[in-house]
DNA sequence: TTAATAACAGTAATGATTATCATTATTATT
DNA sequence: AATAATAATGATAATCATTACTGTTATTAA
């Protein structure tokens, strides 16, 4: 196993996506890198990104935007992909475990992650619907 | 609102993509379609793709491998990316409905649709692991 | 202090997807 | 049926996110 080695980069990284809601592709976390270590290369930010991704220190959201997505936090919780204003949004969800007892055991399945993104409006554009 | 006429390729598109339960990537399907319009091409693909996409005759699945995958079943069900094998296997789920429910007025979301996607092993990678 | 090697910047390459453009097929209208 | 409008297509070029490469620098183990 490749050992790994201590990177300012990397921590900065992990601190950024942590200090945002905002769920941000490998684009705006190059240009908001960038304003820390000005000459940071891209490269640089996905080879993080997808070592970060590998060990679990964030998450990958494979959202169909085009891009992909991150995110810091890696606790259980759904994303709402807002067909309003296009913002990804978090949402707590405590019913998820429940559904994976269920169905591990009705298909002989084991489920280690999940991902269920849902589209449709997030409770802003909801309001102004109405 | 852009008028759509009749392409008996995009109705064989549908139809192959109605015949498998493999949720295949553009390539596969080009390949497919080459079999039976043998100078058929990727552009036409791709197009009919995403216009049948968009009028919800298919799902597009982003399961962060890379390329996009396709679903002819526009059922609601969730999908479980197989880590012992790779395949991609449909997940009969009754349970999301009620999810929805909880989570909409908890949230004062809309949510118009979902994807579901499960990580971990299949049945029968989960027979061979014991 | 040295040796091994991971991380890096800079840049080229890859590969999935989209756009363009001239031609063909479909359909609505005469 | 003939015509006109325009959607669909094949071929191919362009785009753009991501990955690979290469020589150099930083980290860490010995």
């Amino acid at each position: 196993m490749k050992q790994i080695k201590h990177s300012e980069k990397r921590d900065a990284l992990i601190k950024l996506l942590q200090s945002t809601d905002s769920h941000p592709d490998a684009d705006w976390i190059y240009s908001h890198m960038r304003e820390i270590f000005p000459n940071i290369s891209l490269g640089t930010v996905y080879r993080n990104l997808s070592q970060l991704t590998e060990q679990g220190h964030i998450l990958k959201l494979s959202v169909g935007t085009g891009t992909e997505h991150y995110d810091g936090n890696v606790n259980t919780h759904s994303h709402l992909v807002c067909s309003g204003c296009g913002a990804i949004k978090d949402i707590h969800n405590i019913y998820m475990d429940d559904v994976f007892n269920k169905i591990e055991s009705e298909h002989n399945i084991q489920i280690d992650n999940h991902c269920l993104i849902f589209q449709g409006l997030c409770s802003e554009c909801n309001k102004l619907k109405n």
